[in-house]
DNA sequence: TAGTAATTGTTAATTTAATAACAGTGCAAA
DNA sequence: TTTGCACTGTTATTAAATTAACAATTACTA
């Protein structure tokens, strides 16, 4: 089995962790930073130095002993695994808030990854550029897709469209989608799908907000329980 | 043990899943369905029924047989452990596009969460509102925190600011942060963190894409290799 | 009424992910 | 030169999450 087959086998997990090691080993290289420990880029990603070793050592990757990783080394490695050698496109259904922001964020950004368009319903919208990228009419949805060999699709439409959106991607030959509505798209074997819902993120967050105070009354009414008890002494 | 303390050792993809079928059942009640069975849950959420009905066991709700679960009353039971009697308050630092964008996905929702405030530094934005939330000055921050007494704080802001801002919620009593720069930040104990890169999601999904590309070149290859050796006989 | 199909609820098994344990190594200080 | 420390790399163990297996029940059909 040769390397790109290795690759292939990673733990999802891992694939997420390399990407956002490389992200805080690409700022660790404008502070002129050369190497890198293991716990200190546990540090950064909030995980264990083992976690950090492990999935190094799963991409096989070697540290020097008591100097830790070479940083461009590793960025160089992360980036032969998770990014495509002739680069891949990704289009943005939806000029919205959400649409325009992951333009923002991508924007001026490195790596083998672009956004080539944007689409939308919206005529004041259409024929208009956000940070250099061109809205098209949603109704030229897959001629752009395929003359550009755009591979993946970001639905952030409001979520009354996602499922036809969706539809029309995958007829477009998009090869990965990722969704932002909060409502769940199908697609067919062959095509990869992400769903992502800020909402769902939210109420978790909101949830474990919600048993910290629970357990801090809970720690309260103990100790006053206590309290009371002693003082019958 | 009671029914709140079960509850809190649900596991963390459990809780997940329920503000999710929480989202699928709301959906479904509008169009006037009364009881949904397990496979449907599971059909739109993109998992297994087994993983439905095991998360359902796991909060102690039982369904019909043969006429599935009554949607009404899971949708109270999931909100009577996910959502806080007496709701809890979120403010969102940073009403760039992506704050504006988490605005808009919530308002006019249901449950027992609400955006209660936005802060900006740009003047412009200051003492404006967007769908309804207050823009303050980022400056009045750990007041209005604490006034209205907040709990939770999106982080929306350009990433050279996240540690600052978190910093700041914390000192202000913030209870639970959602970070959505693609640089990570640092809370103590005791603060739930939840830390979302829109950049590793698509890098993700773009590796998957990726594979999915060499595989399909592999199998015509393999393909080719076959047909020209069958053609020897 | 007996048999069959569809569905839930639960325990068992498996898979995936994370953590722990520890051997190996090189540098620094005594 | 030796001892101890601070790292890496790897295997072993544990924990979390998912999936499989199957008993139990009900409705329907012949």
């Amino acid at each position: 089995m040769n390397a790109r087959d290795t690759f292939k086998q990673l733990p999802h997990k891992t694939i997420e962790r390399l990407s956002q090691y490389r992200r805080a080993l690409l700022i660790c290289l404008d502070n002129n930073k050369d190497h890198i420990f293991s716990h200190e880029i546990a540090k950064i990603q909030h995980i264990t130095p083992v976690q950090v070793r492990r999935d190094l050592m799963l991409i096989g990757y070697s540290g020097t002993l008591r100097k830790g990783y070479n940083i461009k080394e590793l960025i160089d490695l992360i980036a032969d695994i998770i990014d495509s050698e002739e680069g891949i496109k990704v289009a943005i259904v939806g000029m919205g808030n959400l649409g325009r922001a992951l333009i923002n964020y991508f924007s001026g950004k490195r790596h083998k990854l672009s956004i080539a368009a944007g689409f939308d319903v919206n005529p004041d919208k259409i024929g208009k550029t956000v940070n250099g990228i061109p809205c098209y009419d949603c109704k030229t949805m897959s001629q752009v897709i395929q003359e550009q060999n755009i591979e993946i699709g970001i639905i952030t439409v409001p979520d009354t469209q996602s499922t036809a959106i969706a539809k029309k991607l995958v007829e477009s030959g998009i090869k990965g989608i990722l969704n932002y509505t909060p409502k769940p798209v199908e697609v067919p074997d062959g095509v990869y799908l992400e769903e992502y819902d800020m909402i769902t993120t939210l109420e978790k967050v909101a949830f474990y907000v919600k048993m910290e105070n629970e357990r801090t009354v809970d720690v309260a009414v103990k100790r006053q329980g206590q309290g009371t008890a002693a003082s019958n002494f």
